[in-house]
DNA sequence: TTGTGTTTTACGACCTCC
DNA sequence: GGAGGTCGTAAAACACAA
């Protein structure tokens, strides 16, 4: 199966609806209308049909609302496109520049509501379906609204100290997706993927050049991983865990980033890359995850195209972080305690959590119907465990936005 | 700066289900 | 046969101590 997905079709991009990300540049990736259809046949694709899918935009509205960007909110109405701010911190960056951006923009209408709050993290939005706010919106950014086919194209560089919303709501975004395979996957999303590192980059270049390399996914190539350690300055890396100042043409950027061809059939080996997910993309994967630890195939793709990922990567994902809890698990004796995960926080997390949606604590529906969960411990969701894995999701969010708050001068997330 | 341990993406192998 | 699941693992990215 998973072979077939860069030997087949090795650098080419599956264009599928879903799979590009930014091919529905009608469709704003924010644009959360379309949560929860039932997916008949799905087995869990039903799961966040009804009961499940009110209570999901529910409970990203709300506990969002209240937690996710809570800090960020905090330290956005003033600090976030401040240029004084000199923290490196890469959420902090990231959020204020993109996400946080993509947030207000997104639910404007409900920045008005909590009183400027970046309300809701992008889930919420069923309810802001109709209001996209798009680019002009409303945030202090206007332009950036955008979506990402435009942010993706204009990453463009911006004469330095200007603070171009543009760029900064690209970086927020996907990553790039880039993938070997060229998968579903793929290719995805990304078109290209101007999010990852090098890709931003890369497709800085190309979007300059009015190439619009498609994805040429095996940036990796070697000279990928070169890219950060030539280059200096600025890693371009999307995460922006680095610089702040917004990088302006480096030699990395002008050659291709892989081989222009790869062995198509090879398997992954020397050329094995990995991107980096952005801290937003993380984020609401994480916050996806919060939801539900099975994600459905409507859901699947809608967070693919949101965030500018391939399925492919959005399904790994989900596959890692159940590794990752397992893991958690295994490690210490009390699978209710994280292993390992930092208690500190996200147990008031949590805690706020569980006021605003009870419902979470309740046994997914997914983990009882679901016959292949049904056969792995893990899966099992006693009551307890349930609350854990939101509190892995929450501590894992926290740790995301840790950073954020720090910079915010908030000592910890308030969440 | 470097060495080392951990985490994060991504895949292959294999399994189950439809 | 295809899709998605787990498990194990490779390797990049990251964190941190020395």
């Amino acid at each position: 199966m998973v072979s077939h997905y860069y030997n087949s079709i090795p650098y080419t991009q599956k264009h599928s609806a879903t799979n590009l990300a930014y091919a529905s540049a009608a469709a704003p990736p924010w644009n959360w209308n379309n949560y929860h259809h039932t997916t008949p046949n799905q087995f869990m694709s039903d799961m966040d049909t009804s009961a499940h899918a009110a209570h999901h935009a529910a409970a990203h509205q709300m506990y969002y609302n209240s937690h996710m960007f809570h800090s960020a909110a905090a330290a956005s109405a003033s600090d976030w496109h401040s240029p004084a701010s000199s923290s490196t911190d890469n959420f902090a960056q990231n959020v204020p520049t993109s996400a946080h951006q993509l947030m207000q923009q997104h639910h404007h209408h409900h920045s008005h509501v909590n009183g400027g709050l970046p309300s809701n993290g992008s889930s919420s939005s069923a309810s802001s379906a109709g209001s996209h706010s798009s680019a002009t919106g409303g945030g202090p950014t206007s332009s950036g609204a955008t979506q990402l086919n435009e942010t993706n194209s204009s990453i463009a560089v911006d004469a330095p100290g200007s603070h171009s919303q543009q760029p900064h709501i690209a970086e927020g975004l996907p990553s790039p997706p880039i993938t070997v395979s060229g998968s579903e996957i793929s290719s995805p999303g990304v078109p290209n993927s101007a999010s990852s590192p090098h890709h931003l980059a890369h497709h800085h270049l190309s979007g300059s050049a009015g190439s619009g390399v498609p994805n040429n996914n095996n940036n990796n190539s070697p000279s990928t991983h070169n890219n950060n350690n030539n280059n200096n300055n600025v890693t371009p890396n999307n995460n922006n865990r680095t610089s702040p100042s917004k990088p302006q043409y480096f030699d990395w950027m002008k050659k291709p980033a892989y081989p222009a061809q790869p062995q198509p059939g090879k398997t992954r080996t020397k050329d094995k890359y990995r991107v980096v997910y952005t801290d937003f993309q993380r984020l609401e994967l994480e916050k996806e995850y919060c939801t539900s630890r099975y994600i459905t195939i409507r859901r699947k793709s809608e967070l693919a195209q949101t965030l500018a990922l391939s399925e492919r990567q959005v399904k790994i994902w989900f596959q890692n972080r159940r590794a990752k809890e397992r893991k958690q698990n295994k490690k210490g004796s009390d699978p209710n305690v994280m292993g390992g995960v930092q208690h500190t926080d996200y147990s008031q997390l949590l805690d706020s959590k569980t006021k605003l949606e009870p419902s979470l604590h309740l046994q997914h529906p997914l983990h009882s119907m679901n016959p292949m969960a049904m056969n792995i411990p893990a899966m099992r969701l006693h009551p307890l465990t349930a609350h854990s894995h939101l509190a892995v999701a929450a501590a894992h969010s926290h740790q995301l936005q840790h950073s954020a708050a720090a910079v915010s001068g908030v000592g910890s997330l308030s969440m």
